[in-house]
DNA sequence: CTGAAAGCGCTTACAG
DNA sequence: CTGAAAGCGCTTACAG
């Protein structure tokens, strides 16, 4: 790809500053002054290099002052596959969050196929401040993240920790998280609860799943069943189908996000199964889908703002400490849990 | 947000290409030329060079590359609201197809509020070599989006057109795609057909709109009604249920895009309605929900990765012309409308 | 093929 | 407050 110069191709040719010090009849430091914020300059020399400015449509080069002060003010988003719709939301937050700071967002994309370290070098390359991974593609098999805080960019891994390294995330609290859960459909009054989970390599799904369990065992019950393999609606579907078909339906079940969970509704309703009277469901996450009449699926809500901005926080923290940041989900009540019996 | 140096903070010094010329004992040319592909330079050099790099952990600073070429390298890539997943997943492709040709995204937001030309503007500070924008928030009454390829950067709206301005734009076929949606529904009998719609502002609500139209008319048919609001699975809902309180449901709707379509399914089933047998839905877009158990949606896919592909072409183009540049939209049969009658 | 040097467009001590 | 100058880390003619 090449650049090409519709319009007038005579004014293609960039403005500098040293023009725009040239038509003021000032010095090319007084410009540079005039558009820094904080900068000693008299309002008659900012207003003079404006006026300057304005005439010969000047922008100041990003790039250009990002060599000279060091700092560039880009930020790596680095994401995997988007099947989960809670990652595109937790995406533009994060690209807004970060230009209402005066931030720039850089996207990059990894797949399964490569380590997540040549991304990270790709993006280091452009002298990034930080890199956020939304971990889509991650999980705690994933080989070499734990070095990449070495190269001074301050790694943040979203919705997702990996024990042991070194690294900042933020999070859910999703043993919390999974303790309510099972405590909404214990009061519902089912008995029979089963667990259909993401990815078991993940925090995500351990957490959840370790709380569910945990709760599930001071009522003195089991889970009749925990069957995980990934953060998808069609494995929420075939799961739900697996279990009926072995004859082992449940009167509630707990998808590990609401991605499944949906997917569970769906394999019940093709089941003729009703939704809370026979079997109850709950969610992780709270997607905007989840809100739909079709489903009205009652779900924990990751707090989504508090985590953007508290990973921010994190970033900019120079001693954060590396455990993971944990947020308490919200109970968001709607229609797939049945009311709790009297 | 500022930086921190977690490690070693010794080693948080960047090693340019100066400490390895002086490693391996060559000049700082030869470093910068191992690192420059088509570069002029011996493969005992370039390879005494990379060793000194490996050892010392050089990465080339791309930042100062860009100042330096006058090239960034960088693709802006500007979002509205992501209500419909068809954004995400062109953008998420976008970024790969970008990577594969060792250029970067720039992820920006546009929301309502503000002008484009400010989101674009921002961008420019950072020497973008194009602006590719999603169009979610922007119709043909934005104002003086005309003026920017003025600045010298090419601009491409993906998935709509704004007749009569000097942009790159690259689309479905709208027009054919309506035709196509309004034969498919013809043909399976169906006799009072609505369209419910998105932003009228809009190309790629006109342009399926009026295709539907053309279509019917050949037919000695007009369309039942055509309420349009905006492209969001509310309004697919909102839209049905008005139609059905006001007696006059169709027969058959095709929604204007996908997720619209999908809010019309919700809200037949809502109203006790069969799909297809008492009323056809037929979408657009082919968003992978519309392939969920749930919906089997039958609909009218974007050939996306080909729109992608010829996207980057025309902005790599020098000549590119401004029309929109249109790809044949592809029947996706699935469940919803009913068997061709005999 | 290799090196010394100028230059990309800014920022920021340093003098005044 | 203002200007001249050095420097950020590269690339790329220009000589050799």
């Amino acid at each position: 790809m090449t650049i090409k110069t519709p319009g007038s191709p005579g004014t293609s040719q960039r403005v500098t500053s040293h023009d725009v010090s040239r038509e003021a009849g000032v010095s090319q430091s007084a410009v540079s002054r005039a558009f820094t914020p904080g900068a000693r300059i008299s309002p008659e020399m900012r207003q003079r290099v404006f006026d300057a400015a304005q005439k010969l449509g000047y922008k100041p080069n990003a790039i250009a002052r990002s060599l000279s002060t060091q700092r560039s003010g880009i930020v790596a988003l680095i994401v995997g596959e988007l099947h989960n719709p809670f990652y595109p939301q937790a995406l533009s937050q994060f690209a807004q969050a970060l230009e209402a700071r005066g931030k720039r967002a850089l996207l990059l994309t990894h797949d399964a196929r490569q380590d997540i370290q040549e991304t990270l070098d790709a993006a280091s390359s452009y002298q990034i401040e930080a890199a956020i991974v939304f971990p889509t593609r991650l999980n705690s098999t994933a080989p070499s993240l734990g070095d990449v805080s070495q190269g001074g960019v301050p790694v943040l891994l979203f919705n997702r920790h990996l024990p042991g390294r070194e690294l900042l995330s933020v999070a859910c609290d999703n043993h919390s998280g999974g303790r309510l859960a099972a405590q909404v459909l214990l009061n519902s009054g089912a008995r029979r609860l089963a667990f259909i989970g993401g990815d078991p390599d993940t925090s995500t799904h351990q957490d959840r799943l370790n709380g569910f369990v945990e709760r599930l065992a001071e009522s003195g019950l089991g889970p009749l069943a925990t069957p995980s393999l990934s953060f998808r609606y069609d494995w929420g579907v075939q799961a739900t189908l697996d279990l009926h078909a072995a004859g082992h339906l449940p009167d509630a079940v707990f998808g590990a996000n609401d991605i499944i969970a949906i997917g569970v509704l769906d394999a019940l309703r093709s089941l003729g199964r009703r939704v809370p009277e026979e079997v109850s469901v709950i969610g992780f996450d709270d997607i905007q889908e989840s809100a739909r009449l079709a489903y009205r699926l009652t779900t924990i809500r990751q707090p989504l703002e508090a985590m953007i901005e508290d990973a921010l926080a994190a970033l900019g923290d120079p001693q954060p400490g590396f455990g993971p940041r944990l947020h308490p989900g919200e109970l968001i009540w709607r229609d797939t849990v049945r009311a709790a019996t009297a």
